[in-house]
This record gives C-alpha cells, structure tokens and sequence, in this order.
DNA sequence: ACACGAAACTTCGCACACGAAATAATTGCG
DNA sequence: CGCAATTATTTCGTGTGCGAAGTTTCGTGT
C-alpha cells in the first residue's frame, strides 16, 4: 500500500528527469532547427567524423532502425551524407557535410559548458548519492525480472 | 571533462532505467494483448470506473491527446467506451466495458504484488537515497533552466 | 439574449522508438 | 568453390508522444 505509493513516486520522477532533460536538449538545438535526437547525432559527428550506423546507435543506445530514421531526416536536411564502405561493402559511413559545417556556427562548447556547470553545482556527494541510488533501482528492478 | 562523462553516465542510466520499467510493463501485459500504457489505462480505470478523459491524462502524465490516441486503440479492441457526461456536455466520461470485465481475468493484484515485492526488497534507507537522489537531479536540472 | 473567452476533447502532422522481415554483403565451412 | 550462417543496414507496421488547430460546450459579462 505504502510501498506501492511511494513505487509510483520514483516512476514519476523519473519521467519527469527523462523529459526535463529532453526539455533543455530540444531547447538547445532549436536555433539549429534540429531535434534532441537529431542535434545528438550532429555532436556525436563533430568529434568521430566518420561512422557506422552501428556506432551512432550503440553510442545513443537506440536502436538501429531508429537510428536510420533519424539519419534519412538529416540526410533529407542535407546535413549529413551516407556513403559506402569500400573496405566492407555491409558498412555506411555517415558524416557531416562541408556544406553543414561551414555554414553553421553550432555552440557546442556552450552546450557543454552549461552541462557541466550543472554536473560543477552538484558536490561529489551528491553525484555519489545519484549514481548509488540508480544502482540500487537498476538492481531492484532487474533481479526480478529474472525470475 | 570527468563531470561531462559522469553527466553522460547520469543519463544514460535514466534512460535505462525508464525503458527497463517499460518493458517489465509491457511483459506483464503481454498476456492480455496490451501495451504498456494501454494496460496502465485499464488498470487506473479497474479502480475509478468512470473517469474524464483528463483525469486519466493527469494521472498517467501524459497530454490528451496523446490520452485520446490510447483511447482510440482501447476503443476498437473493444475494452472501453466513451460516452457524453450528462451535466457538462464537454467531458467524456471513459470505463471498462462489460464484455471486457467478464471476459478477461486481470491479474491486476500480481501485477500489484509484483511492484511491491519488488519495492520490499529495498530497504527503507535505500528508497530514502532514491527520492533523495532523484530530488537532487531534479533540483541540478531545474535550476539553470530558469535562468 | 448574446458575444466571447475559457475549458474539454479530438484531429492532424510530425518525430521518435521498437521489433520483425527484407536486402545486401561478408565470412566460414565442408 | 559453393552455399549456409552472420553481419550491417533499411524498410515496414504499429504505437506512443507532443503541440497546434479545430469543434463543441460552458460561463461570464454586458
């Protein structure tokens, strides 16, 4: 009674967590006209240059159909490209567009930044408090499942 | 540098976690053809009978229209009906039909039983760094966003 | 009485998000 | 060598999820 209101509290909050910082992303990237997912991939771009479709979407933790349609929507937007692998022709490499990187200024390092500067308010404690406590619920959750 | 990763390590444990809790729902729904939100509306409507269409969106957190398409679905398997509320022409007043409350044996009470087990494994110290924890992101995340 | 804003829903268009099936290329095995 | 199994990616179908626009109804002010 008591256990499964207070069960509901911690799945609440973590709905909201989940879609406040979707919230802050989607805000980030609007000036870009990207979406959070979309803006993701364009940073996860601007630091490994070239990549499999296989990375992107074991980096984002999404599967690789979504990942596909994310990228046909990029693509559409001429941001990114897809070409062949000529060492294994099963790969597409994706990468940004010169086009994309010369025209638009993208303020990544403010991006990070202001990341930081939130993770910098919180002392190692409490970084310690969080990371326990996703833990303990990771645990709970998964060790029934098992059985 | 260490924070962003730890910040990205943050992340991704929420995300698993959320999806996680999804798919333990949507397992325990299987059995009776439901989706994981599509059973949580069916389980809210076991105990309220008769509920507004934004009672239902407020509880579950989600915006109505989005209540509204869940809805569609249920209506067409057959499980709810809609009818007009007689005193204020604009509510919808949703329920279970009959057809689905005889038909269908719910374990709703296992599914109940299952959560608190689950929450009972937790000691009371550890659900106290959970809350604790989430209210810390919460706050982190909250307070650059108004700024 | 009547105009008009507010409230309750629905509809529409878009973007995720997933799993299953299809496609295409590589590798391994007999 | 040839064919089966594997791997990488796309396509398809379904179901969320949201905001904006549209519809109907209610209340309120005049």
């Amino acid at each position: 009674m008591e256990g499964l209101e207070r069960s509901y509290e911690v799945i609440k909050r973590i709905k909201r967590l989940k879609e406040t910082m979707h919230v802050l992303l989607q805000r980030l990237f609007k000036e870009m006209n990207l979406t959070a997912p979309q803006g993701m991939v364009v940073g996860i771009l601007l630091k490994h240059k070239k990549m499999k479709v296989s990375e992107v979407s074991a980096i984002m933790d999404l599967s690789m159909s979504t990942v596909s349609g994310i990228l046909d929507r990029l693509e559409k937007q001429g941001i990114i490209t897809r070409e062949k692998s000529e060492t294994d022709g099963r790969v597409i490499l994706v990468s940004l567009t010169d086009s994309f990187k010369k025209s638009s200024h993208i303020p990544f390092k403010e991006i990070e930044e202001s990341w930081t500067q939130k993770i910098n308010r919180a002392s190692e404690e409490e970084i310690d408090t969080i990371l326990t406590a996703l833990a303990i619920l990771e645990r709970l959750i998964n060790e029934e499942s098992e059985q």
